[in-house]
DNA sequence: CACTTGCGTGGATACGTTTTCAAGCATCTC
DNA sequence: GAGATGCTTGAAAACGTATCCACGCAAGTG
């Protein structure tokens, strides 16, 4: 109710300019004498600077966006709450979106904090890289979380794209054919390896069939799948959904009635292994016994499934965190993007092949 | 890179004053011809109003704040995905928060919202109705979400908490014994309805001794659950976790322990019911042979249990939505409370008491 | 002592917008 | 024709802050 504070109060009530009083608030140099008796009154006046006034003196609102397919999503959910614990413990807000892996909606967004002038952005992308081109130039610090931005719709060259698959495992975003590639800082899992352990550890159990469930942003799955599983490559046994639980749902249905002969399956993510154990239970294929299966994202009901489903994790929340991180700590510097690594975690959704 | 056009370009390039572009683009009368070249220079220089500046001129930040305990909480995230939705269908931002359910972190947040002059804000509480009023005090919009910040602790007076057990179905706040009690619409769910339902389901399937485990901030339902039992009330079967996964899972598998005679749980939150099925099954307890389970929030997850969870839906994406609404509409009338609905969804962890 | 150097300080400016206010002009009324 | 009325318009004043710059004063240097 009652108005807060200015500086101009603060300048006043301690007898000193308000550029006085603003210098010792941000840390500059003053008297110890001025800066205690500024510090105090402030302390009286229960002063807060506000954000406006700062904001727009700098030209960029302080903190930073954070775009995410779907909340609802378990992982989403732990990346956010990475970024959150970081942004708190460094007292800077977080404006979030939900772009619902629409690249337009996300390029809504995009628009919204750029009218904020939100120039730190982290961003789980739904987009390609030419989607993504306008909110760089635009002269955001952007990081990617847990997927990079697909390359755009050129025409392949076979050669570049062996290439991408051989660099899978570095966290540079892998040049398109054509556009120059945007240089953008990321926090991603170890999907290759991720990937690499599960294929193997399904091989080991006797599986020779096996699948791989995707969802939109699982290329670098999909194609660490590919190579995991190496030649003969059986193109039918990967299927993707468009990012809702239905279509995952019906990705997962028409693989398994599609290919009764497949013995195990792996999921690129957790809505996707949620929708193959709806699915094999409705066709009543069961866990492990009839179909071995292997989820993406180790999330706290994976283990309420039973079988308890064995999951490769990789750490969501600290992927939120780093990524803040590096978002924050772009002072000027680029900085270098992060792989993290991930962990098979062996439950019960496994068998040997029957 | 390319420093945006700002309202003084477009008022130069069309040849008119700043204040006639503020006026068309913000719907201000004009005419037509000014307005048509107005529209048509800033279409072409790509002008986008800064909120920066529109920001400290009316002193507010547009948008709004969301403060939730925890996004990987499935229901949180359903709200905040309500949230979400209904601001970007208004071209709102969302600063968001994560406050653990600690009421600290709550009020720290509360403040950071305050020094970005976020004046409207959607919650899902953690303090109490004390630790609400400073928020209130500096003419936030607030609305409340899914649950009610409990009454200061002040000497309980039995005589007013049995009205405030009885006045459970309305969304009014429980007035308090003393302090005034803080005025703020909220949208919650029909929790005594909801709890009512379960535990007579449970009544009817012949269990007689049902326990409930809640987590912060699960009062009125713990409240409704001791209504819906009625007389004799047995205190033991009522317990509380702190809000982390790990302290739900310590008062499900306590409970558990303690009274090995209970045949049926209702619980008060997905956390919770995580919790129960996990602790149930350590315990060589049978989901529903040995006990019956009834969790409060339907969450895609329930349907992966097996069996399948029983349980107490309510609309988490449309509590957020309808919020949202709310505090957006706030434009100075006071907003009624909203109580949606719950539906108790039949699946497969109840069983008749054996 | 004259001159430089350095530091603490406050006035002034700019950031981009909305809104108030008065002026200009055309139309309407008596 | 004089006055009133209505509409469009632009200059100017905020909003609260950070920062540039110039000023004064003390200490250091020749």
């Amino acid at each position: 109710m009652a108005k807060r504070a200015t500086i101009k109060d603060v300048a006043e009530a301690a007898g000193v300019g308000v550029a006085t009083v603003s210098r010792v608030l941000s840390g500059g140099s003053a008297s110890p004498q001025t800066r205690e008796r500024v510090l105090a009154v402030a302390a009286q006046l229960d002063y807060r600077p506000s954000a406006l006034g700062r904001n727009l003196r700098q030209r960029r609102t302080g903190g930073m966006g954070l775009l995410v397919p779907d909340l609802t999503d378990t992982f989403h959910a732990q990346l956010a709450e990475g970024v959150l614990a970081c942004a708190r413990s460094a007292g800077e807000p977080v404006v979030i979106g939900s772009t619902g892996g629409d690249p337009e909606q996300e390029s809504e967004l995009i628009g919204m904090l750029l009218e904020q002038s939100v120039d730190r952005l982290i961003a789980v992308p739904s987009g390609d890289e030419e989607s993504w081109a306008p909110a760089i130039r635009a002269g955001m610090t952007v990081v990617f979380a847990d997927r990079l931005p697909a390359a755009p719709p050129v025409e392949e060259d076979p050669a570049v794209s062996a290439l991408n698959d051989l660099l899978l495992l570095d966290g540079a975003a892998p040049p398109p054919a054509r556009a120059k590639p945007l240089d953008v800082p990321s926090v991603v899992a170890d999907d290759r390896g991720g990937i690499r352990t599960a294929v193997r550890y399904l091989r080991g159990l006797g599986h020779r069939r096996i699948a791989f469930i995707g969802g939109p942003g699982h290329d670098r799955r999909a194609a660490a799948f590919r190579e995991a599983v190496g030649e003969p490559l059986d193109e039918e046994l990967i299927v993707f959904g468009t990012g809702s639980r239905d279509s995952a749902y019906a990705a997962a249905s028409g693989l398994f009635q599609s290919r009764p002969d497949l013995t195990a399956v792996v999921a690129g993510g957790n809505v996707l292994g949620e929708a193959a154990v709806l699915a094999a239970r409705e066709l009543d294929l069961r866990v492990p016994r009839d179909v071995s299966l292997i989820m993406y994202d180790d999330v706290p009901w994976a283990e309420l499934c039973s079988p308890p489903l064995t999951v490769v994790a990789q750490p969501g929340r600290d992927m939120g965190y780093r990524a803040a991180e590096l978002v924050l700590r772009s002072g000027g510097r680029r900085q270098r993007s992060v792989v993290l690594p991930t962990e098979l975690i062996v439950r019960g959704s496994c068998g040997p092949r029957r």
